[in-house]
DNA sequence: GAGTTATTTGAATAATTGTTCATATGATCA
DNA sequence: TGATCATATGAACAATTATTCAAATAACTC
C-alpha cells in the first residue's frame, strides 16, 4: 500500500484548480497562523478566561484572583504564566504581592467579539 | 490536614477586599465565559486556523482543501465537523461535493484583532 | 537572624484532543 | 445494479495540558 494510496485522500487531482490556486496565493506565513493559533489556544480554557474578564475590571493580586475565582493560588499562578507568556497581562510587585492587570487593548476587543459571536 | 490548611491558598482572608467585591459585581454568567472558552478553544488550533483562513479568501470544498492545506480528507473533515459545531463555518452539498464557507462575520474580525496582537 | 505570608515552580496524574487508519455513507454515472 | 469518488465517522494512539501536591523563593515583620 504506497502513500498516494490512502483512502481519506482526494483521489483526482483535478480539483477546483481556480479556487485553490486563488487561496494559495493568499496564504498568510505560517509563522503568522500559529502564532494565531497559539493566541486563541490561551485564550481557549474557562480558568484562564475567568482571569482575564477579572482583571479586565480591575488589577487584582494572585491572592484577591484565588478568593474571587475559588481557586488554589498555585493554580491561578500557574495560569498568570502562561497569560503573561502571551504578553496579554503584566504584572507590578508592590510588596508581598504580584499585582496583574491586563496589558493589551485587543484582548478587550477580541473579547466583546467572543462575547458576540457566543450570544447571537 | 484540614482543608483550610492547604499551603498553597491564601491564608489570610483578609485580602483587598474592595477590589474583590468590584470584581464580584461585574463576573458575567458562568454559561458566558464558559461559550466564551470553548469559542476561542475551538480557534486554538493550527489545522482550523488554516481552514479558516483559506475559507475567508473563498468557499471551498473537503478535497480543495485537502489539496491547499496538504491533509487527508480525514482530517479535514473532522475539523470542519468541530468548525461547524461552533457554527464558524456552513456548508452546502452540491453533487459530490460538500462546500464551505465562513458563517459568521465575528470570525474575520477576531481573526484581524489576533494577527494586530501577535504582530507587535 | 527566625517566622510568617504571598507567590512561584517542578513533578505527577488525569483528562482532553488531533491525527491516522479502517470503514461506512452519500452521490453520480455507466 | 455495480463501480467510483467525495465525504463522514468510529476507534485507537500519541501528544498536550490543567490541576494538585510538595517544596522553593521572595518580601516583609519582629
Amino acid at each position: 500500500m504506497t502513500r498516494e494510496d490512502q483512502s481519506d485522500t482526494c483521489q483526482t487531482r483535478i480539483v477546483h484548480e481556480a479556487s485553490v490556486n486563488l487561496v494559495r496565493e493568499n496564504i498568510p506565513s505560517d509563522q503568522a497562523l500559529l502564532d494565531v493559533a497559539a493566541l486563541f489556544k490561551v485564550l481557549g480554557d474557562y480558568s484562564r478566561v475567568r482571569i482575564l474578564q477579572a482583571l479586565s475590571v480591575k488589577e487584582l493580586c494572585v491572592c484577591d484572583l484565588s478568593e474571587v475565582l475559588r481557586m488554589s493560588s498555585s493554580a491561578v499562578s500557574h495560569q498568570l504564566r502562561i497569560l503573561r507568556a502571551a504578553k496579554l497581562i503584566k504584572f507590578r510587585r508592590e510588596g508581598k504581592n504580584a499585582f496583574y492587570s491586563l496589558d493589551d487593548s485587543h484582548v478587550q476587543k477580541l473579547f466583546e467579539q467572543a462575547l458576540e459571536h457566543v450570544q447571537e
